[in-house]
Formats: structure tokens, sequence, C-alpha cells
DNA sequence: ACGCTACACGACCGATCGGTCGCATACAAT
DNA sequence: ATTGTATGCGACCGATCGGTCGTGTAGCGT
């Protein structure tokens, strides 16, 4: 019914707040927020509309009005983990020189982000990369999209810093990331953090 | 161990050996073979009775009856794919010599289980592990089990190969491929495998 | 031969799933 | 004030979930 001669109002797909929708923005928020840090969890997939409405106060139909299905929400959720990375991960970074200083404050910053338990489960990137590795579709293609992301934020900022092949470098900081964080849940030992950290800084140094 | 002549690893449990559970074993097998399988792709805790029903021609009762619930089947999934890991990588790797030798043997045959896709979603131990992490029961007790079992391992070989740190360069190694693996997993591409062979080897020192 | 037991099945159960529908309510533009 | 739209909820739907129960059957030990 929109989109008629008369009216050039804006459409459906204008990404503002324009005053009337707070509330509904303030819900659509919500909800993915608590989808993605379940998600760290339990998992992207197994996350289920009853339990996001106990957990945010709505009804389930009340959430399946400000989203069109499940699946709409886990691409929320995917969009919602990546605002916290920035925020906490890279956003913190940014004021330091690029290439080696500016990777040193993401390596600190990804520490602290894991430590500070940001997301309930760890490190959001590497819950759902894993989770969706072999799966295809939207949601499949919005965690690929958020991974490859971040390596190539990785490989940028490597090959400001002079490194000989950012691509090899890149491979081994994410990996040792990667691997502290599931070391981290999995045990539960804070080490795993600064070794990941350590090994990362003997990359940028050698 | 091989008590058969045959039939290659038909003994999950062990409670007794009365001879006659020739048929339920085979079931069980069958159940908890499909059940690893799918694991990889879809997650431990996607797994369905149902789904296990259709995939392998029995009826859900009929698994009901040889498995005490749904949670038996996840644990003989985790059993399941041990036994898996041990005949392509492990077992493959035993006759080189301890030390280097058997690592370099050990990232060949793991390069070449991800490669023939023995789980259709590559690694179990990194699927499961990353869902598991922040878990708790006797599933996640298993995973948890199956992914130190194997860090030892290669603590182990990398003590015997006159490692000056042990735990780092199993560390190194480790996370080499499991970033790997998701990698493959995520784009499809081979060449990752062999990164993480080639720097492995660099962890080795040669 | 017999009974015992493990295996296997169909029918069925309450609970929960994702999703729809109708209705009430807020809010913005006219 | 009226109209249109976005939000929100309760009731309800068919499908599927894990699991139980009763029955039948295929070996195995005696």
């Amino acid at each position: 019914m929109a989109s008629d001669t008369t009216d050039p109002a804006a459409d459906l797909p204008a990404p503002r707040a324009d005053g009337r929708r707070a509330r509904g923005d303030r819900t659509r928020h919500d909800v993915a927020r608590q989808a993605a840090m379940s998600a760290t969890v339990h998992g992207l997939d197994a996350i289920t509309v009853g339990a996001l409405a106990a957990r945010t106060g709505h009804s389930k139909s009340g959430i399946l009005t400000v989203f069109a299905n499940r699946e709409a929400i886990q691409i929320a959720a995917v969009a919602e983990a990546r605002t916290l990375y920035l925020r906490h991960v890279v956003e913190p970074s940014w004021p330091a020189a690029p290439g080696a200083p500016r990777l040193r404050a993401l390596l600190d910053n990804w520490v602290a982000y894991l430590r500070d338990g940001v997301f309930p489960g760890g490190c959001f990137i590497t819950a759902t990369s894993v989770e969706y590795g072999r799966r295809e579709g939207p949601v499949a293609d919005a965690v690929r999209g958020l991974a490859r992301e971040w390596l190539d934020l990785l490989e940028a900022e490597l090959s400001a810093a002079g490194s000989d092949s950012p691509t090899d470098d890149a491979f081994r900081i994410d990996a040792y990331l990667r691997a502290a964080n599931t070391r981290y849940q999995l045990f539960g030992d804070e080490v795993e953090l600064e070794r990941a950290r350590r090994l990362s800084l003997d990359v940028l140094g050698a």
C-alpha cells in the first residue's frame, strides 16, 4: 500500500529512528542482544522464540511482530554481536597508529573483551563460525561475513605493520585467539588468554 | 580390545559379554555413528531421535530400547568419534618413532582425515569442544575429556621431540589445526590445511 | 522343550516448537 | 478528530520433540 504517487515519505527500509519506532527498536534491540548472548553458550541455532520471550519479558507473538521469523532474529543477533565486537575490541584500538601499535591494542582489548565476559560464552565469532561452518542460508552467510570481516581487518593491519606474509601471520594470530577462547571456555584458565597474547606478540616481533 | 576378527571396533560399552548382543551392538553402533556424523554439521546437541531413526532405518522406540535416552546417544557419539579419530589419525602415525617423526606423521594423517571427509563437517573435536565450551553435564564432560586427551597426546610427543616448551608448542599446533579446520569448513579452501601443516612443521623446527 | 531376556515396533503422551490470527493500543501525520 | 501504521498480546494451530507402554519376537542358556 505504500510507495504510491502522492506520498514520497520514507518506506520500510530506512534504519532511522524517527521517534515512533523508539519502542519497537528497543524491543528489537533487547531481543537481538539476548539472542546473541544465548548463542555463545547454547548456539545460535538453539535460540527459541519462547525462551527469548521469557528472558526479555515480552510475549512470543510480540517478538514475532517486530521480527518476521526466527531467522530474522538470528541475523539480528549477528549484527548485534558485530556492534558489540566493534565497541569493545575495534574502536578502543583505533586511536593507536596503524600497524604494530594498533595490533598490540587489538590484542589487549581482545583479551579484556573475553576476560570481562562481554558474551557469557566467550568469543561470538568463534562460536558461530564453527557452528555454521558447513551450513548454508542467510544466517550462515551473515556468520561467514562477520568472520571474513575480522580476518580482513587483521590482515590489513599486519600489512601495515610490514609483515613479510600478512596472510600467514593473520592465520597465526587468529588461530591463537580462537584456541585461547576455546580453552578458556573449556577449562576456565585465564593463562590461555595471556599465552595467546604473548605468542601473537611474538608473531609481530619476529 | 579387538575380540572379533572381521568387525573392526564394535565395542562402545563393556557392561557384559553374553554373546547375544550382536544385533543390538550393531544398532547401537549405527546410531552412534550417524549421531557423530550429524554432530559435525548441525551440532551434537541438535541430534533428534526421530532424525536418527529415519537415517538408520530403525524406529524411534527401537533406538530408545538400546539407548536409555538422548543423552546416552550423545555420549556414544563422542566415543564413536574417538575411535574414528584413533583409526584415521593416531594409529596410522604410531609406527613412526616418538617425537618429531611421529608428529610429522600425525600432521599428515590429520590433513588426510580432514580432506577425506571422515566427518562431513570436519574435525569432530573442534566442533564439539566449541559447542560445549561453557556447558556442564555428562555430555560436556565427555567432550572435554576427548579434547584433553588430544592435547595431552600432542604435548607428550612434543616433549619427546625435545621441545623447549611443549605446552606452548602444543598450543600452537592445536591452534593451527583448529583454525585450518574452521576456515576449510567456512570457505572450502584446501590451502588452509596445507598452511596449518607447514606452520606446524615450523614449530617443530625444521 | 522351556523360560528368560534383549531387541524392536506402533501407538500414544504431555510439552514445546515456529508461526498465524484477531483484537487492542499507542503514536504520527493529516 | 480521524486515519493509518507499528507495536503488543492471548488464543490457537499443526508439527515435532523426548519418552513411555504394551506387545511381539528372536536368540540364548538350561
